[in-house]
RNA sequence: GCGCCCGUAGCUCAGUGGAUAGAGCGCCGGACUACGAAUCCGUAGGCCACAGGUUCAAAUCCUGUCGGGCGUACCA
């Protein structure tokens, strides 16, 4: 205990110390300040109550208002009792600037108290930085806790399409940015690869082979239309020869099947790999049923009396468990429903030892929701532990106009498609312009357009232009651009503290995106400071006649180019050196 | 019918209870003999769908209404 309050003096107290760590996010030093003035205030007597609510500091919107304020005194009136100006007041008088960072602070308007820094209290945001480097804005949220991200998980029936494309845009920047977080996250994808959906695929390749040589049976409409299932068919008659369609129809089928299931899984892997997203693992359904997970799953379903039959069928009572109605897990006839799979899946997934698991899905399954929440909750896990994220649909345009789609017709515009037209840098940005909930308009030409009209280029470009205003400067013989205290306080331009303030709320913007897991966040915030850093650059000139402040400008840039590049690759997207 | 999501500038959208609601696009007018003009600067544009409620404070929370999307299977 005495070793305690010991450490807390001495790290109050040593001078230089202090300095070394602004690694402390500037928000959370100045709410400390106000707590502790707070409870100075009580114990002098002035606040009669010790019962502190949590400090809320914001950035205002006007710059009048000053750069930070917090609404403390008029949440805490209620409690204390007194009225919202006088708390503020009480407050304002004992606070203790010891790092010398406020020029003034003001009670204003009905008790907000509003700081206004020095411009050299920005100037630390730019050592965090730079110390920090690839970690600046890593906030430890995870602390090494397990947690699973599983998306995309398309059927295994037809190629990848756009939809898949936001899917996988979305679960693999909620998976970057919880990693980054200090999450140990394991991605992963789910193969639809057993029971009826894979059936029909396999009698429609087995149709389609058989038309090859001649069988004039006409196709039926609940088999899959599309050109792909032709190709399949094509490759087996290569591959097996007639032999194959004359054979028995079931042994066919399921041979089809196989090769198909298996040839298009290998065909969404390499979309995804061009879009730049990769799996730790690809989990297989059948493997379920192999091991008798299902089985064992159904077996645990009955020893914990949540399952009843009825009708022949046996049915899951997920009403139990906030679900609208009960379940079929297995039908009338002995064959499991997906929802007896997935919920194996699901077990199997907590026995895996992940602390949470989320499920990214689209938003036409959404219905499906309350029955997996009832099922992870009916196996013993706490509701927190597992999570959907649902992500809204795509309309895909082209000039304005929307590109017709009928994934029952087969005819629809691929996944490959648009990464081989518009690029997967375009393409993965795009997709994260949205709250994931809100459906998307996708634009064919717009995505392709390298101009103003195109937020990806407009954050891309950033990290170009600066690269060369590096690479020249490095001409003129400016090598060293590390942070030096004393260049830094040259920065005193109003552009320049805006970015700096910019910078300084990167950690809050990327907590934020992990907590509400919401990448576009992220999106929204480059293209911020995107913003800013082009109108600096059209008003002052980076590499002057004057070295200190060169050096404090190129150190600046460094810092720029070092969180749009981290944002980027969060999203998935690359930070060219040169456009 | 019931459930979920959405309704914010002409268009596309941000906005975890705070002060005067913000961007981008589009329109119009300007800025390169200097670090990349894929950039910047300047105007204009609003009953946050509507009506109540909660409180010091509501685009934000609650209730209802209207409008749009999706779901509501022994399909996935």
């Amino acid at each position: 205990m005495p070793g305690k309050s010991f450490y807390g003096l001495n790290a109050l107290n040593q001078d230089s110390e202090k300095r070394r760590i602004p690694v402390t996010p500037m928000k959370d030093t100045i709410k400390i300040m106000i707590l502790s003035a707070a409870r100075d205030a009580h114990e002098k007597g002035i606040l009669p109550s010790r019962d502190f609510p949590e400090v809320f500091l914001e950035t205002p919107k006007i710059e009048a208002h000053g750069d930070f304020s917090t609404n403390f005194a008029l949440i805490s009136a209620s409690v204390q009792k007194m009225s919202p100006k006088k708390i503020a007041e009480a407050v304002v008088d004992r606070l203790e600037d010891v790092r010398n960072w406020i020029e003034s602070v003001e009670v204003a308007g009905p008790g907000f108290i509003n700081f206004h820094l020095h411009p050299s209290a920005w100037h630390h945001v730019l050592e965090a930085v730079h110390t920090q480097g690839k970690r600046y804005g890593a906030v430890d949220l995870g602390k090494g806790r397990r947690i699973q991200v599983e998306y995309v998980s398309s059927n295994p029936t037809g190629p990848l399409h756009v939809g898949h494309g936001r899917g996988a845009a979305v679960g693999d920047s909620v998976a970057n940015i919880l990693s980054f977080c200090g999450y140990d996250v394991q991605k992963e994808y789910y193969i639809n690869d057993s029971g009826r959906q894979i059936e029909t695929l396999g009698r429609s390749v087995f149709l389609r082979l058989k038309a090859l040589l001649g069988d004039t049976e006409p196709f039926p409409k609940e088999c899959y239309q599309g050109g792909y299932i032709r190709d399949l068919a094509r490759e087996i008659l290569e591959l097996k020869g007639r032999g194959m369609a004359l054979g028995p129809e079931a042994e066919g089928i399921t041979f089809c099947a196989r090769y198909a299931a298996g040839k298009i899984t290998e065909g969404m892997r390499e979309d995804l790999v061009r879009f730049g997203v990769t799996f730790d693992r690809w989990f297989s359904e059948q493997s379920l049923y192999d091991a008798k997970k299902v089985d064992r799953t159904l077996s645990e379903l009955k020893a914990r009396d949540v399952v009843y039959e009825k009708d022949g069928a046996l049915w899951f009572r997920t009403s139990a468990y906030g679900d609208e109605k009960d379940r079929v897990v297995v039908r009338n006839g002995g064959q499991p429903t997906y929802f007896a799979s997935d919920i194996a899946y699901h077990r199997d997934k907590f026995e895996r030892g992940f602390e949470k698991v989320i499920d990214v899905w689209g938003a036409d399954h959404h219905g499906y929701i309350p029955r997996m929440e009832a099922a992870v909750e009916a196996l013993g896990n706490a509701r927190g532990r597992f999570k959907v994220i649902l992500v809204q649909l795509v309309n895909l345009l082209r000039g304005g106009l929307p590109v017709a789609m009928s994934t029952r017709a087969g005819e629809f515009v691929t996944l490959r498609e648009v990464i081989d037209e518009v690029g997967k840098d375009a393409a993965r940005f795009l997709f994260l312009t949205r709250h994931h909930e809100s459906p998307l308009d996708f634009d064919l030409d717009l995505a392709k357009k390298q101009s103003n009209e195109n937020p990806v280029y407009y954050v891309q470009y950033v990290h170009a232009r600066i690269s060369s205003i590096l690479k020249v400067g490095k001409e003129r013989g400016i090598e060293d651009a590390s942070f030096s205290e004393e260049t830094a306080s040259l920065l005193l331009a109003h552009e320049e503290i805006q970015l700096l303030k910019a910078l300084s709320t990167y950690p809050d913007v990327i907590r934020q995106g992990a907590v509400f897991m919401e990448p576009h966040r992220v999106t929204f915030y480059l293209m911020d400071l995107a913003s800013l850093f082009h109108a600096y650059y059209n008003k002052h000139r980076v590499l002057t006649d004057d070295p200190a402040l060169t050096h404090a400008r190129v150190s600046l840039i460094l810092a720029i180019k070092e969180v749009i590049q981290n944002g980027l690759f969060l999203l998935g997207v690359s930070a060219p050196e040169k456009m």
